[in-house]
DNA sequence: CAGGCATGTAAGTCATCACTTACGGTTAGT
DNA sequence: ACTAACCGTAAGTGATGACTTACATGCCTG
């Protein structure tokens, strides 16, 4: 039930791309907040966001804290969503197949 | 860039539930209501901010409008995923290899 | 130890949003 | 045609949340 949380996560504009920004590799908070039209502490907030949602890891060192995406921590959602492709699947063969009897019946 | 919204759509819990009552087949608005917590009206909006999110198709039948998921509609939304899926199990692999050479340092 | 740097947190503000009740429109049945 | 059922939308409200500035903390360097 922990996709919920990652859902609300990356719902956020800015807070998705404070995560893509990580998918590309470890960052500090002041480096990621250089590329995005907040501030710092606004990224601070971001990144509680999508740690508490286990998406991201922090990692002390020295002064600075360096995030990381958390390996694990899309399976949950992966894994919720894979569960409604295969329903997704079979209502669009159903929907193909009710075109085609709707065509049959022309 | 689709995929903002489906995962805006898909972050409220409510709008879940009557996403995944719709997984199990097409519903009425009144049958989905019937099942939840809140109000007719509410459900109506959020079939319509599912519907434009492209998760959800409706169809009027009598007085009754049908609706359905969208087959087409989790794509966008799960090759975005797919995307960081890699990216995480290269993130792991590294964490693993990284793990393994300080282990080998001591 | 003083100063600068990197960060987290508190407090306040403004917008967004989920929900309700009230209303209007459309369709089916008598 | 009248009535009932089903639905969408308007308007209003309360809560949530994203953002800012201001402040407090911890670490490294001279």
């Amino acid at each position: 039930m922990t996709y919920g949380r990652a859902l609300a996560a990356l719902a956020d504009d800015t807070r998705r791309q404070v995560f893509e920004q990580l998918a590309r590799g470890p960052r500090s908070v002041s480096a990621i907040a250089k590329e995005l039209p907040v501030t710092r502490p606004a990224v601070s907030q971001h990144l509680k966001v999508l740690k508490e949602a286990g998406l991201v890891l922090d990692q002390a060192e020295g002064t600075r804290r360096i995030y990381q995406i958390d390996p694990a921590g899309l399976g949950p959602l992966r894994a919720w969503l894979d569960q409604f492709w295969g329903v997704a699947l079979d209502a669009f063969a159903a929907e193909v197949e009710r075109t085609r009897d709707e065509e049959q019946g022309q």
